[in-house]
DNA sequence: TCGCACTTGTGAACGTGAACACAAGCACAA
DNA sequence: TTGTGCTTGTGTTCACGTTCACAAGTGCGA
């Protein structure tokens, strides 16, 4: 099966069993049902099997699927079985704490470059990274052979990162930025939107 | 018309229409129709006429739409025409970039509470509060009579912490730990999954 | 070897959200 | 006053994701 005919509700899920499973593997659970799955994750297990159909027979009747396994083949078919080289860009409050978080790294995330406007930030390091000056960002993304973009910088400027990224090359931003960038639908674009996520956490409160 | 009969998807959308009608708003834009709002966001000119009408006629037919007003009644339908009181538990990376940003407060998300386990944390001022111990979180979040959680702690805490909030009288969680909460359904919870939101990024790359 | 309990994989039925298409309504000019 | 061009609001149609329900297959104990 073609990716492509693969409904965006699926992958998004896929990536929910992913982190589930991984978890449970840690607890060392090497076996488990549609049904255990479901009730964790509070969805349908005939939604689960139909998901994991979309790729492949992966169970055995009657029995269940193995853990570890399932973890290798989800990887495989999210792409998350290899490491993805990362330029950040915007050194601020968000970009620090992405630079010092360990836990990307070992997810396959490696935010290889950093980049900043100001100069009391540039040629600091944070994490393990050296931030550099936006200026030379197509020349060293090109370099680096990096990928991907994270955008953390204030909402002015982030267009601007964004035209400038992928004039380098980029095929993916995830971006940080509270607002809508206007790019070709080349690039994928997947918005971290804090105020956007409280706004999702209110909109239905006061209703009980 | 009843919020509780609204799609969800409408109201991720109206989220999404208050964002860029603000932006608009900003820009000195007086006033725009369906088919100008549709073409920046990329979605189809009926459905957010539809999505409008769940909520009331905003429109005058002929002219469009006038913007301040509906930023006006966007607010009020997703209730952010109000500030919320929010508690942060975990005063880590994340957790000091959201107490140090002062978008949220300026879109009515005030942080007027930080706790922490760590001693080296507690005491010190971050933002504009100062790092209380985690100890003391239920007390506390019904003194200052607080609504909403954030949790930016590691796993291995937040679903202790959040059963301890909840337990406080919690209604909404903005949960920042990559893991799956287990709670009443009373409670509403909204994930931002980093690592989740790269794999989105990456699952549909190597593609076209 | 047979029977039973269990679980997967999947075609078919269902439900719901998206898009269409058009009547209703407004502005402005002749 | 009439006509033209534009835009909203909405009943209807359409498309697609979800759920059901069951055949196919496994393991185990009698």
């Amino acid at each position: 099966m073609k990716h492509a005919d693969v409904p965006e509700e699926t992958m998004q899920r896929m990536l929910a069993y992913l982190r589930e499973l991984d978890c449970m593997l840690q607890e060392g659970k090497e076996t488990f049902s549609s049904q255990e799955l479901a009730e964790t994750l509070h969805i349908n297990p005939a939604q689960i099997r139909k998901d994991f159909s979309y790729f492949g027979e992966f169970g055995t009747r009657g029995v269940g699927y193995e853990t570890a396994q399932l973890v290798h083949e989800l990887r495989a078919i999210l792409n998350l079985d290899r490491t993805w080289r990362i330029a950040l860009i915007g050194v601020g409050n968000i970009g620090s704490a992405l630079l010092k978080n360990p836990e990307l790294e070992r997810q396959g995330f490696d935010i290889v470059l950093a980049f900043d406007i100001s100069p009391r930030v540039i040629g600091k390091r944070v994490g393990k990274v050296i931030v550099e000056d936006v200026a030379r960002l197509t020349e060293r993304i090109q370099e680096e052979k990096v990928e991907l973009a994270i955008i953390s910088t204030p909402v002015e400027c982030a267009q601007d990162v964004a035209n400038q990224v992928i004039e380098a090359g980029i095929k993916g931003i995830l971006c940080f930025a509270p607002c809508q960038l206007h790019v070709s639908d080349k690039v994928r674009i997947v918005p971290v939107d804090i105020p956007m996520a409280l706004g999702q956490l209110v909109y239905r409160l006061e209703e009980q």
